[in-house]
DNA sequence: GCCGTTTTCGGCCCGACTGTTTTCAGTCG
């Protein structure tokens, strides 16, 4: 039983809970609690061996109780109470759009449904319309819910949905009654995937701006129009909500639509101490309900007796202490990376040319690039033997000498094999700059095979990164099993660097890992792993997860200046 | 069920929209 299993089950308990009609603090006692449980880096089981359970936030007494037995025996006997009193399909059923808790058990009592397929039934058989509570158009709006849910399911990643939101963003701000416009939610905090877009806008005519809204062309059907919020799902199946409040109430707005929902509560927690209430309208003086504040984002927090923080940083994760007592990270932006130290060449699987390649990367101000084009053994992918290196270098040479103010570096990306072993000789290997070990296949192995095989990468000396250390595509292949403790501390010790692979399914080390990482004094590339020129602007999404991890430049080696780059090189056993 | 520089009890964020009502409950974020 792991992290996510006790944190799935938590949550479960959660919604059974609410189902059952009981306190919505106990509730969110538990949510509260699952949500600690899937930001930790450590394994909850180990945890629970030195007797910490309880120094996790959110976890008391009762739920350290609930968990232990859950580690303990592999099974809960309250889960398995609640499950008598509330049939698990039931938990299906709130996902679905307009049905909540009450709506749920509604229809349980009084028709005996549990499942989407029955509730499903009884809607064609216009069951629902004359339920309490209940009518047609509520029946209607829960079919429609099924249906979307069925195309929503999957959350859809930041990549897709970040530039839909600009695009829509561009649009309205054509409009001369948008006064002032941004995204906000989880695409603001830029969250590795989206589950819709939020977008806030200020204006003094909030009816056209719904207006223009709901007919933009992307848009396929309208869930909600009201005077100041809408909501409409477009092409891709992604729902997106626009809201509009007035000029002077944006910053206010801005902050409060961003969240996270825990950033939120914990600062409205704060204000509340302070004799302040927040809303998405201001913030305002409880005893004379005067208004003190809220134009802009940094006046709310400023109100707050905190500095301004950044919108990736706000999970209440400590950012919020961390404001207040002013010790906010500087974190990396994406105009400190100084190169991209991860990139394929058609030399290997990669569409463009090394010259190709250096003249992009010169565009983008970059100062030098990595070609780490695959070795031998990773057939599929065109490795290289070393015979083909050493052809590459001489290519390497000549756009060195052709291009000014750019260093192209000799680079590869060694396969770490079932052993533990990587593609090539210490001979050999040393004559790179710079070279990244990855694992590319043997994900079925146990914890302790695949910990060890990077194990042994980190301690070969001419191993300088780790690539996409975790192995997880975002939707599609979870993170295989590691001792991720074991690796940061070796990586630190060793001087080896973990990769921060920008690939939007990548993401890869993820943020909490990379911020745990840090604190054991680990140091980061944040590569773009790019197959085609226009995949190196996918930088921009590593330094976001980056900032999530609350990485600072100096924590990111590709930060660094050339020759300071180098030395770090040099003092592992290459360049 | 959790939590504490108002602490071991009594709080726990707050408002918009919808569809049903005729003043509000449920849902959502």
């Amino acid at each position: 039983m792991d992290n996510q299993d006790v944190a799935h089950i938590l949550d479960e308990i959660g919604e059974m809970l609410e189902i059952k009609g009981e306190s919505s603090f106990k509730v969110r006692a538990y949510n509260r609690a699952a949500y600690a449980i899937r930001g930790l880096s450590e394994d909850i089981n180990n945890i629970y061996h030195e007797g910490k359970l309880q120094t996790i936030p959110g976890i008391g007494k009762g739920i350290a109780e609930r968990i232990a037995e859950l580690l303990e025996t592999g099974k809960l006997t309250y889960y398995e109470e609640l499950c008598e009193h509330v049939p698990p399909g039931l938990l299906q059923l709130i996902s679905i759009q307009s049905v909540g808790p009450k709506k749920a058990k509604l229809f349980y009592d009084k028709l005996g449904i549990t499942t989407i397929e029955e509730l499903l039934e009884a809607i064609n058989k216009h069951k629902l319309r004359d339920l309490a509570g209940m009518g047609p158009k509520a029946e209607e709006n829960i079919r429609l819910g099924i249906l979307e849910l069925q195309r929503l399911r999957e959350r859809i990643l930041l990549s897709e949905a970040y530039p839909l939101a600009e695009n829509i963003v561009q649009q309205l701000k054509e409009h001369n009654f948008i006064l002032e416009i941004s995204t906000a939610g989880s695409l603001r905090r830029m969250k590795e995937t989206i589950g819709d877009i939020d977008i806030l806008a200020a204006s003094n005519e909030s009816s056209k701006a719904m207006d223009v809204f709901c007919n933009l062309p992307k848009v396929t059907h309208i869930l909600a129009k009201g005077e100041t919020k809408s909501s409409v799902v477009t092409q891709i199946g992604l729902q997106v909500d626009l809201r509009v409040v007035l000029p002077e109430q944006f910053g206010a707005a801005l902050q409060y639509f961003t969240g996270s929902k825990e950033h939120n509560i914990h600062l409205r927690d704060i204000a509340k101490k302070k004799g302040l209430k927040v809303n998405e309208y201001g913030v305002f003086e409880v005893k004379t309900g005067e208004k003190v504040g809220g134009v802009t984002e940094k006046e709310v927090y400023n109100l707050l007796g905190m500095e301004w923080i950044h919108p990736t940083l706000r999970e209440n994760k400590g950012e919020i202490e961390a404001a207040l007592a002013g010790v906010l990270p500087n974190i990396v932006e994406l105009s400190n990376i100084k190169g991209d130290i991860h990139v394929h060449s058609n030399w290997s699987d990669g569409f463009n040319k090394i010259k190709e390649i250096a003249n992009d990367a010169k565009k983008k101000g970059y100062r030098y690039i990595a070609i780490s084009d695959h070795a031998e053994k990773l057939k599929v992918a065109g490795g290289l033997t070393a015979d083909d290196y050493r052809r590459q270098w001489k290519e390497i040479e000549k756009v060195n000498q052709e291009i000014d103010g750019l260093k192209v570096l000799r680079g590869a990306e060694v396969n770490i094999d079932n052993n533990g072993k990587v593609d090539f000789d210490d001979g050999f290997l040393k004559e790179f700059d710079i070279v990244t070990a990855s694992i590319h296949s043997g994900f079925t192995q146990s914890n302790e095979q695949l910990t060890k095989r990077i194990l042994s990468a980190i301690y070969n000396e001419h191993v300088n990164i780790i690539g996409h250390p975790t192995g997880r595509i975002l939707g599609k292949r979870p993170p295989y099993p590691l001792d991720l403790k074991e690796i940061f501390k070796a990586a630190a010790e060793t001087g080896t660097f973990l990769e921060l692979n920008s690939f939007p399914d990548r993401l890869d080390l993820k943020d909490d890992y990379l911020r745990e990482a840090k604190e054991m004094g680990v140091k980061f590339a944040i590569n773009t792993d790019a197959h085609s020129i226009g995949q190196l602007r996918y930088m921009f999404y590593g330094v976001a997860t980056a900032q999530r991890g609350w990485l600072e430049a100096e924590d990111v080696i590709n930060t660094y200046p050339f020759e300071k780059l180098m030395k770090m090189l040099r003092n592992k056993g290459n360049g």
